[in-house]
DNA sequence: CCATTGACCGGCT
DNA sequence: TAGCCGGCCAATG
C-alpha cells in the first residue's frame, strides 16, 4: 500500500486556496496573494502560476491585481476587456483603469493585519 | 546548460 | 505622478 510514488501533488496548491478565497466584488493583489500562500515576495510566482493554470481549476483569476490597482494586462486587450467586465459584475468600479484598493483590497489592510502579514520591517 | 521573459513589488530618486 | 532598480525565480527558448 505504499503510495510513495504518489500523484505528485501539485505544487502551487496554497496559491489556488489563497485566491479562493477572495470574495466576490473584492480583489487581491499578486503579492498579497503569495504572502497568504506563505511564499513571501514570490509575487511573480502567482502571475505565472496563473498563466499556466488549467482552466478547470476554476480559479476566479480576474480578482487578482496588480498592487497598484490596476489590471496586469495591456489596456484594452481582451484578457484586459475580460477581466474589467467580470469585475464589474461583481460590482468592482473602476476609475482610468485604476481600481481603488483602499476599497476594494481583501484582505483589508489594516495596522494589525498588516503586521500579521507583513510585521513591522518592510522587506 | 545558459540567457531571457515576465498576469509583480516596494523602495528610492 | 514617473521612472528606474534589485529582488524573485519558474517557464521558455
Amino acid at each position: 500500500m505504499k503510495k510513495s510514488p504518489k500523484k505528485s501533488a501539485d505544487p502551487y496548491e496554497p496559491i489556488y486556496t489563497a485566491i479562493r478565497r477572495v470574495p466576490k466584488g473584492k480583489v487581491s493583489s499578486y503579492g498579497a496573494i503569495a504572502q497568504l500562500a506563505g511564499l513571501p515576495r514570490r509575487a511573480r510566482l502567482v502571475g505565472t502560476v496563473l498563466k499556466n493554470s488549467s482552466p478547470s481549476l476554476k480559479l476566479p483569476w480576474h480578482r487578482i491585481v496588480t498592487s497598484s490597482g490596476r489590471l496586469a494586462f495591456p489596456v484594452g486587450s481582451d484578457p484586459f476587456r475580460t477581466q474589467q467586465s467580470r469585475l464589474k459584475r461583481e460590482g468592482v468600479t473602476f476609475a482610468n483603469n485604476k481600481i481603488d484598493m483602499s476599497f476594494y483590497a481583501w484582505p483589508p489592510r489594516t495596522v494589525e493585519l498588516d503586521e500579521l502579514l507583513w510585521g513591522h520591517d518592510s522587506r
